[in-house]
Parts: structure tokens; C-alpha cells; sequence
DNA sequence: CAACTCATGTGAATGGTTCTTACATGAGAA
DNA sequence: TTCTCATGTAAGAACCATTCACATGAGTTG
């Protein structure tokens, strides 16, 4: 396993053969470090073992190397919420609420990733690339709430899909955000981020009609107990 | 009116009277121009007309002015907060909602202050001053939140007030960062931010069981049009 | 196989940044 | 008036971004 790429090779030609690669990685790593802020170009090179001017062959300045990042982390936001999704099996309002606990898990599992997307400061409209994985990251939920809102109890108005996707959004960006690492200077919470995140869920869907009772395994059917919230329920995870 | 700190001003003794305030100043538009980020220590002490070592005098690094721009930020929300609570009046709901705008309005008339206290990576809990301060602020918050759980209509369980609180503070925190400023390279949107969260509020509150129904002025008790979402009306601000 | 080419890496240089240290200044206290 | 000390300056060490001329060698081509 040491054949091959381990951190000091003085056995390295001239030429480093996945120098863009080993940058991409390296600078994950210091930004999970150091914050999105913190990292240094000169940094990464150095750390793929490269003199501090081999990087602008493959970027042609810091931020396009966070743009990159950036842009990877939306492709792989991406797929987990599709994975979470899973086209709303086996029921939409339940992949709905894994979708939302995906979100906060790639917060806190990815936290570089999600703070060269959200925190860096890169200008996410300005590369047509870049704001292509955001948006195609974002339809995912846009999609789920779509579904969502078709579902709409009779009797009720039915909601602009549109509009619940963004409440969702923001509502998971924002626990992300506040709360969602442990790792360094968050607020302290009185509960997880998961469970905040849920109940918030919950009422908003009831909010809009939705019955969100907790419907037990065995009687999916039960009769609706109106007088109690989301959040008292002790979630079996 | 250039009698005063007017870029160069060559009548300054060697010592400059108020550096600090100058140089807190300075920093704050630098950061509404390039971004927390882009912001240099050097800079601020240029564009106060000092050598570059004189701001060592009264901040021990940049980290530390970051933080104090930081904490004048939460003490100004916290009175922006508090101003618009205005301790409930005239009613409790449509003064939490007053707090919500207050907070998408503090994002976008003073996204410096705002930047540096959320997306500067200042670390809030290790400064005391500064975590107080921002205690402060979203206390405002959790008191109004308190008083609303305490309307909770008879039938309907009371959610904690924590909870609420903190429900309310992530959708305005997420709405803010991923919508809030027109500035630079943020999300197109189909509608206001203030829209979307006074929505997204009102959607919750019904969640938990508040009757949200727009009341016309002159009929404070109308029937309830149950089928109605809080998205149709159009606010007539 | 030899020559060529061009993507990729190097070294050195420029100019800006943070932060330190020794020294200068002058406003207010004694 | 003199002294002191907070406040500012000059100079410098260490670091970083960025550029440019130059080196290398992998892959192509005759």
C-alpha cells in the first residue's frame, strides 16, 4: 500500500503523474483543517510535494481550486440526497424526512466540502459549471417536495412545490449551519440537530395539512391523536 | 466636512485620536466591499492613514478586530431584534413576525456586520464578550417565542419555546444566508426573501395549531377560511 | 529509433500580508 | 516643567500569491 503516493516520496520524477488529483485532495484536507479560510495554495502544494508554482498549471488561482471543490461537493450532495430520496420509497413523507437528515449528515460528515459550497465565499452563479451541480443538487429536494405537494390532503390548498422546497432548504441549511458540525465553536444545543430538524419538518408539513402522526409499524392506520407534536415523540433511531 | 479623517489628511499628529473607532470603521467597509474574507489588516490601517503596525496597538491580531466587529454586530441586532418585539405589540404573532423581517433586514442593510458574525469563522464560544453577546441577540428571540407558545390554543399540545425558537432562528438564518443579500452571487429567487419567511413562519405556526388566517383589519374575527395558505395573499407592504 | 513537442514541474523574483521588535512622539499626570 | 506611558513608526523576518523564464520527459511522429 506505500507503493504509490505516500505523503514524503522523494521517489517522485519530475513529473508527479495526478498532480490536480493530489491538490483537490490535499486541499480537502487543510480546509477540514483549518477552515475554509485558513488554507493556503502554497499549502496544498507542499503538501502534494510540489514547488508552489506547479498548482497554477492545473488552476489558475486559489479560488477556481475552491470552485472545484466546491463543485465536487455539490455532485456528491447530490447523489446522497438521491440515494436518500430514493424516489420517495416506501412512502414520500418518510424519504422526505431522510432527506433532510442526509442533508445535515453531509454537514457534519463532509464539513469541507460543505464549507467550500456554502461558507468559502466562492460565487456560485458566476461559474456556469458550478452553479449547474447546485442546482441539479437542489432539484433533488425541489423534485421531493413536488411530490410532496401533490399529496396534499384534499380540503387543503395545495402548497407551490416551489416554495416548500426553498422552506426545507433553508430551514436544513439553517440548523446546518448554527449547529450542524460539533467539531469547533458551534452553540450548544439542547437536542440533536437531526431531531431539531425533524420536528421543524413535521410541523411545517402539518402546518400545511399533512397528517404527521407517527403512524407505528404495525398500524399504519391509526386514528389520528390531534394533541400531540412532533416532538415529543422519543424517535426510535 | 473635510475637516476629518478624509482619506489624506496630512494634518494628523503622530498620534490619531481615535484608531480604534477608525480602524473599526474602516474594517467594516472593507468587508461590505470584498467580503469577510478579503478583508486585510493592512488595509484597514491604510485606509485609516496609519502605519501597519499601529493597529497592534489595539487589537492583538485580525482575528481579535473580527471578533469586536463581530460583537458590535450582535449588540446591534440585539436592539434591532428587541425594537421590532417591541415586546409583543400589538399582538404577539404579528409582532414575531416584525422580528423575522427584522432579522432578513439586518442581513441585507448590514451584511458586514452580519458576515462577520456568521460566515467569518470568527469561533463565538471561545470569547466570552462576544458569546454573551450573541446570547443576547437570539434571546430576543426565545422570548418572543416563549410568549407565543404561551398563546398555544386550548386543545393543541404547547411546544417548548426552545425549540420553537430555534426553529424560527435556523429558517431566518438559512433564508438570510442562501437568499438574503442582492449583493454578490447568490440565489435567483421567484419571490422576496421576506416573503418566503414570513410564509414559511405562518406555515409553522399553523403546524402548531395557531390560527394563522390573514385577519383583515376591520374584522379581527372572521370565520376561518380553512382551505387558504398563507402564500396566496398579498402582503400590502 | 531519434527528434520533436508540449503539458507539466522548477527556481527565482515581485509585491503584498502578518506580526515582532526597537525606537519616536506627545498628551496628560505629577 | 518634567516624566511617563499609551500610542504611533520604521524596519525586518517569515509567509503567501502570482508570474516568468526555463527544465524535463511522456507521447507522438517521421
Amino acid at each position: 500500500m506505500s507503493w504509490r503516493k505516500d505523503h514524503r516520496r522523494p521517489e517522485r520524477g519530475y513529473h508527479h503523474g495526478n498532480l490536480k488529483e493530489a491538490l483537490l485532495q490535499a486541499a480537502l484536507g487543510l480546509i477540514a483543517e483549518k477552515g475554509a479560510a485558513g488554507f493556503t495554495f502554497a499549502d496544498a502544494a507542499r503538501s502534494a510535494g510540489v514547488s508552489p508554482a506547479a498548482p497554477y498549471r492545473h488552476f489558475r488561482d486559489r479560488d477556481e481550486l475552491l470552485a472545484s471543490i466546491a463543485q465536487r461537493g455539490f455532485e456528491q450532495f447530490e447523489t446522497l440526497l438521491t440515494k436518500a430520496w430514493d424516489d420517495g420509497r416506501p412512502d414520500t413523507v418518510s424519504a422526505f424526512e431522510r432527506v433532510g437528515r442526509a442533508y445535515l449528515a453531509f454537514a457534519r460528515n463532509e464539513p469541507a466540502y460543505y464549507s467550500a459550497m456554502f461558507e468559502s465565499g466562492v460565487p456560485i452563479d458566476v461559474n456556469p459549471m458550478l452553479s449547474a451541480a447546485s442546482e441539479r443538487a437542489f432539484s433533488i429536494i425541489r423534485a421531493a417536495a413536488e411530490r410532496l405537494a401533490a399529496l396534499t390532503p384534499p380540503g387543503a390548498a395545495r402548497p407551490p412545490a416551489l416554495m416548500m422546497a426553498l422552506h426545507i432548504w433553508s430551514m436544513s441549511h439553517g440548523i446546518a449551519s448554527l449547529f450542524g458540525r460539533g467539531d469547533a465553536a458551534r452553540r450548544k444545543l439542547p437536542m440533536s440537530a437531526e431531531d431539531l430538524l425533524e420536528a421543524g419538518v413535521l410541523i411545517y408539513l402539518r402546518g400545511l395539512g399533512f397528517p404527521t402522526e407517527r403512524r407505528s409499524p404495525e398500524d399504519p392506520n391509526a386514528a389520528p391523536k390531534p394533541p400531540r407534536g412532533p416532538w415529543d415523540q422519543k424517535s426510535a433511531t
